[in-house]
DNA sequence: ACCTGAACACCGTTCAAGT
DNA sequence: ACCTGAACACCGTTCAAGT
């Protein structure tokens, strides 16, 4: 029997775990982080309050759990993007995803500093989740400058870009959650933020159509 | 003595509203979000929190109460801007009075469904909002028409531009404030999404140099 | 050794009681 | 007539007591 498999009297650790996420996550998708409270994750992962403080330090610490899995699972999306259909269409792909995490989890973003005032935060799992933040990144990053190659174009060289983009990624998705303009349909703002991130992104064709350089 | 200058006895309906939305809006700036209780705002502005109750239905609605009157500021700064250094320098001027507001009010809109739920909210308040953001909205649609006009260029026309506007100031101000990227300077972070925006949402110009049309 | 849930210090909100 | 603040039903979190 493997360390990691190590079961007490009364449940594994890390099925627990999982099990509270899974419980969190589900009340986040039902009633809205409203209905996310300490009492009912336990209800509903049938625990009480009390064994859930010796898995997660605090409530806090689930969000950012949460948070980290949601990261993880939009990496892989965005890696898993077909590059030849260009940037736009790229962009396009991925606005629908971050919106789909940003209804469980941008809310939680937003409240992070906002519940924990300046709380200099120096846990460990605020580290990891900066971690796998670095990786999706680096993941769309990738993903935007593969596309751009395909389609004959560069991007910008400037560092400000991927910020500039995934902000711009945020507040899409929060506009479409929120769905705060009542007058446009939101494929229509999906196709215009597209493109318009594209043409804010990439570098001025040299030549008139994509190809092989000189006119 | 006319009707508006009606006073109790013990005080003026009036005075005591706004003096709980200036308590409200202080413990807002110095302490964020979880600073902010009916207890503190009772005690900062010299009243009970029973008496708050009565000028305000629940808490929302002070939120309420500060987003429209944070939108109308902005609206009139806005308004003020120059229109004749081009629409980058316009939209780069905006994008700290939409990071200011955002401070104290992005996070209550954040929060607002949330905390809500889906709640069909139909109070006064909520449509008096709606109505200080079309003023918003417009303001900044007559705004960046007039610098794109000066510089003698065209925004598309397209009805998603606006909210695409929009939602980018958004995303980038919540950047700003939550400095989600430590590696980039704000002020080109600020530069790039301003320059960005505007190729996103200019038409292309059919001579090269801007002035009188045909080459 | 592991787990529970009453207890604590808060919160938003109400309403009987004071002036 | 206007105002107060104890009281209520919650919340996150803890820890004595159970198994």
């Amino acid at each position: 029997m493997t360390e990691s498999s190590r079961k007490s009297a009364y449940g594994d650790a890390e099925a627990r775990r999982r099990m509270t996420l899974d419980a969190a996550a589900e009340l986040l998708d039902e009633g809205g982080y409203a209905a996310l409270t300490i009492r009912s994750v336990a209800q509903r992962s049938g625990t009480s309050t009390g064994l859930i403080y010796q898995y997660f330090a605090d409530k806090q610490e689930i969000f950012i759990a949460l948070l980290g899995e949601s990261q993880t699972e939009s990496a892989a999306f965005v890696e898993a993007l077909p590059r030849d259909r260009g940037v736009a269409a790229l962009i396009a792909s991925v606005i629908p995803q971050t919106a789909r995490q940003w209804v469980r989890v941008g809310r939680l973003i937003a409240t992070w500093r906002t519940v924990e005032g300046d709380a200099r935060y120096e846990r460990e799992s605020v580290a990891e989740v900066r971690e796998t933040t670095r990786l999706y990144n680096e993941a769309l990053r990738s993903a935007l400058i593969e596309a751009a190659s395909k389609e004959g174009r560069c991007l910008r060289d400037d560092p400000a870009l991927l910020p500039f983009v995934l902000s711009g990624l945020m507040g899409i998705s929060d506009t479409l959650v929120n769905n705060w303009p009542t007058d446009v349909d939101p494929s229509d703002l999906i196709d215009f933020a597209a493109e318009a991130i594209t043409r804010g992104i990439t570098a001025p064709d040299t030549a008139g159509q994509p190809g092989p350089a000189t006119a």
